[in-house]
DNA sequence: ACCTGAACACCGTTCAAGT
DNA sequence: ACCTGAACACCGTTCAAGT
């Protein structure tokens, strides 16, 4: 239509590059939703036509494969500086094994997690691109990333090489499926309705699971109570916790393998 | 174009309905990949316009969540029946725990994943499917379903209700996760190359990651050569009994849990 | 109640043309 | 080398009209 739009971007004066086009790709998905990224947002944004971004990227899958791949390397790069945040409300209760060193394999491992558990709440896109790239070309540049992180400290922690990639293969799988299912859920949290927060958000869904037949379902009618209580990251770092205690109860030779 | 096509159907006799829509939207899945299935190759398939389809199912979106549901229930409930396949080449020198039970809670996991994985390398775009359904809707049709299943077995297990959740979330994560990426990787042989099989993929990978640069990634370097040897459902089910043994190892009161 | 099919808005992608 | 923007093919969805 003819309606002088306000524009958003003056004249662009700095060159288009690859990597400003990529930014610009990961703040539409951010604010618009995996629908909102589009060649013709992109380009009104960027203040050029489609040919430009055409030049620089090949087509939208390689646009967002470059998305993911800068956002999960951020968040791979960021947890290797900072310690792993505590979970928010310490829990007294449970003690945590207490022989472990501050900066154990474990806690990296922890950290990666919770690392890619942070990207994921910032970008809830994240889970359907990664398994989109998945789909796409399997050992592309994401996978390899996390398996890295990760392998490291399963190695760290003294697990005999036969095992190496059995380990670290649980490890990846548990932390992306958990946290997309916590992604999944966030998004959903906003979407159904914008003001509600996350209680309120686990408050109907669990009350959804104890409509459900308990003829039919009884395991999820039993355990709706536990899903409304749940905090996320303590679940999540449960969950982290039994695939470790697994490896370390299957691969590892002695009680402590570090060398 | 004007060009008179060979008609696929003959004029359709029976009438429409939802369950006819979904199964086509299936095939259509299975046989043309996620790129196939579209509202024109369904009606041609179906002999229909696009308004017949809308009257039967409310958007693409619901039509793909339909579809997802029934392959992964058909998944689940062939494999309440079926015992668990063993692994193609049976391996007399690992020996597997003897003191389980025929059908012991472990094994009805087991066969539960390998349910799921099975279906999942029949239909390639199951797991992109249930991405893309957790992001709509995380607990919608499909996750309770999975959830239940393996759930019931957790509480066979003697799990005690406490960890319920954890446990069965470990597992059903863990599940998906290396699915998905194990279609992934069958998808891409298949895309990649139509004539080559399975070796030659894992090899050709497996050669991409001997490439990467050992500095920025040694652990992947190392464990490329596993990862060429490795058989896709022997590591599946190393992975399911390290998840296992964590759970065991973290959530049961005794050596042996049962009642 | 169930189906038809033309029409609409929108999308990814291309390409001849400019600088 | 880098960018422009009109044009193309295709897609999901709608809706007045038929039976």
């Amino acid at each position: 239509m003819a309606t002088a739009r306000t524009r958003r971007s003056p004249r662009r004066t700095d060159a288009l590059s690859r990597e400003r086009i990529v930014e610009a790709a990961v703040e539409l998905l951010d604010t618009a939703g995996e629908g909102g990224l589009t060649f013709r947002a992109l380009t009104e944004r960027l203040a050029t036509g489609p040919g430009a971004i055409y030049w620089h990227v090949a087509n939208k899958d390689e646009l967002l494969d470059a998305a993911t791949d800068a956002v999960v390397a951020a968040a791979l790069a960021a947890e290797c500086l900072e310690p792993p945040k505590p979970t928010k409300r310490a829990d007294p209760t449970k003690p945590t094994k207490p022989a472990e060193s501050p900066d154990s394999p474990q806690d990296k491992i922890r950290a990666i997690a919770f690392g890619l558990f942070d990207a994921i709440e910032d970008h809830p896109w994240l889970p359907t691109q990664l398994a989109l790239q998945l789909s796409r070309s399997p050992w592309g540049s994401v996978t390899p990333r996390i398996f890295e992180s990760v392998g490291r400290q399963v190695r760290a922690l003294g697990v005999p090489e036969g095992h190496w990639f059995t380990a670290a293969s649980a490890l990846v799988h548990y932390i992306l499926g958990a946290a997309g299912q916590n992604a999944a859920n966030n998004a959903s949290a906003r979407t159904l309705a914008p003001g509600v927060d996350r209680a309120q958000f686990l408050d109907a869904a669990s009350k959804a699971w104890q409509e459900l037949d308990p003829d039919d379902y009884p395991f999820i009618h039993a355990v709706a109570a536990q899903m409304r209580e749940h905090d996320d990251r303590e679940q999540f770092l449960a969950g982290i916790d039994v695939v470790l205690t697994g490896i370390t109860a299957l691969h590892l030779p002695g009680e402590r393998g570090r060398t």
